[in-house]
DNA sequence: CTGTTTTAGATTAACGTTAATCCATAAAAA
DNA sequence: TTTTTATGGATTAACGTTAATCTAAAACAG
């Protein structure tokens, strides 16, 4: 069968145990020593076995990633983060998907636990029915939030401030005279939307304007949906003269619906994003965006992640990573 | 610590064994006694340890997937497909990407295998200087290749006919009158862009053109270099009347040099993509291409995977997943 | 030269599960 | 009645590693 320790103790004549600590590169064992089994490995086609260190160490060095939307780049970068950062750190990624759906968060968390991740990074949806922050809560393993939080549990998180985000973006247009500003609102089950609503509210109130409801709209965050529902805005005859999305791929979708009914962007309408993708400054018009620092806000995730793996007794305090306006050719 | 099987075995008075075999379902343990023992797991909050059954069954229910660009939503797609059909049937993914490097690949199969994956699936590249047909050819556990091969293993794919793909692009562009195709290929390491240059070129061939080699690019594949090579092209003042990409990101980056260079696509250049992106049909203009079934691509080739894994003795068999040419707004 | 520490490695016992075997008891067949 | 066959479960031994403990020899201090 396959070459195990006990193989290269055979053929070296030292114990299974020296064998076991001279290839982890143990200070006790002679380099001389670990010189010889070191190479009798190789020469053999060693592979570790990681599953059984892992049964006999009780650490695994594998996190759980639970990311939201596989359809969205920004996620991708955000993974990009941790992968880079956990590659640095010697752990290994379990990654899957909710596609924002609560109940799965759920199952991917408990299975995570089966596998014996040493922690988790989640980017989490919160969800009446399940308890989540709960299902968090009573976690015996250290866990991260990032760019996404749960009531209760911010300072398990990475966070960019999205209320002041999306309330600079809105005081900006109000203040160029803007009045009717179309919002397209995220899924309602995520932190964000929340609070990209609430700097929108802040911004109307701090001008002292109304913000009339039905210019919000909330939308699951795809690109076909900015484009779905800039159609149907346009068509019941709703007056607007900017847009505000609450991601890129709902801004892309919304320049497409502008651009076949004949609206030019920005001089009939400007447009904001959010996230700054990568591909947001390709778009035709660019995309005026808000930038979010995706592979750091992943990095620092990781980061984190592993200092309190390494150290249960630290305390969680939660974590900033700062936005900044982009200014491209949707916008004046 | 932690509800190992003993705890419920101690609580309700079976052995181990059978605790196990009741939660796993075993036939032979009876209804009424799998019942107390399900009861039982609940109360105590136990959590199965999968780490220890793998460990113990040598199966761990896991699969690896080498993906190659973390930046291009074509493999998010493939992906998703995997772990969909993974789902279905019982199997975690450990997912990792390349970024088109084979060492990079390499190292990413040996970690696989100290992981004790019960098989790959892999989007590989190849290099000279590392053999990688070896490294697979050598591995003694199930793999795949899904959209793109290795030489000398291309009975472990699951293919799409590249070749007659960028064929009949280029083909229909010929017929069409264009003589001055610029042509985006992809990275050299990669089965397609062999494929797909090899379709361009016979192409030609058919029609009894000659193909200039300064017509032709290579690029990593980003939405950059569509947007650095069309803008190069055009300072260097190569004269086309349309561009054939390697892939979607390219075309995209394309269009947004062309409209800065106030070329209007397709009156003055047609552009053409590969892979059908979701998003490519909301581009502006909407992006011809060719579609490739992603999302299929990847179901199989986890499905595939999966009935080497449970039967080892299945010969390997190269499948395929059909193409069709999308024609949008990109060309006339 | 004795007693103590250091060095390098060996021994033993887990980790939590599953596989392989074995053993009752009861029902069915002879 | 005796023998077979299910049925339902218990016992025992791994899986490949690492942690905890122990030992012999060498080095060192007093």
């Amino acid at each position: 069968m396959s070459i195990g320790l006990k193989d290269i103790a055979q053929k070296t004549g030292f114990s299974v145990n020296t064998v076991s600590r001279a290839l982890r590169g143990d200070s006790r064992i002679s380099a001389g020593t670990t010189a010889i089994i070191s190479r009798a490995a190789s020469e053999l086609g060693y592979i570790p076995n990681a599953i059984a260190a892992s049964m006999r160490s009780s650490r695994s060095k594998t996190i759980g990633v639970v990311s939201a939307d596989s359809a969205n780049p920004f996620f991708s970068e955000v993974i990009r983060g941790i992968e880079e950062s956990a590659r640095h750190f010697g752990y290994q990624i379990l990654l899957a998907n909710t596609e924002e759906s609560a109940k799965r968060e759920a199952d991917l968390v408990r299975m995570f636990l089966c596998r014996q991740v040493d922690g988790i990074i989640a980017m989490p949806t919160y969800d009446k029915d399940l308890d989540h922050a709960d299902l968090y809560g009573r976690l015996s393993i250290p866990f991260i939030f990032a760019g996404r939080y749960l009531d209760g549990l911010k300072d398990h998180c990475v966070l960019h401030d999205d209320v002041e985000g999306q309330r600079s973006v809105v005081e900006h247009l109000l203040d160029k005279g803007h009045r009717n500003i179309l919002c397209l609102a995220g899924p309602k089950k995520v932190s964000n939307t929340h609070d990209r609503l609430a700097g929108i509210r802040e911004a109307f109130e701090s001008r002292h304007l109304a913000l009339e409801e039905n210019y919000i709209v909330h939308a699951m965050g795809h690109i076909e949906d900015g484009y779905a529902i800039t159609n149907h805005a346009l068509n019941r005859g709703l007056e607007f003269s900017a847009i505000v999305c609450f991601n890129d791929m709902l801004a892309m979708g919304v320049l497409k619906s502008l651009h076949e009914n004949n609206l030019s962007v920005p001089s009939d309408v400007e447009v904001f994003g959010y996230d700054n993708l990568y591909m947001s400054q390709f778009m035709q018009p660019s995309l005026s965006t808000v930038d979010v620092p995706k592979f750091r806000l992943g990095a620092v995730a990781m980061e984190t992640l592993v200092a309190h793996i390494e150290d249960d007794s630290l305390p969680y305090a939660q974590r900033n990573v700062s936005t900044r306006l982009i200014f491209r050719e949707s916008t004046r």
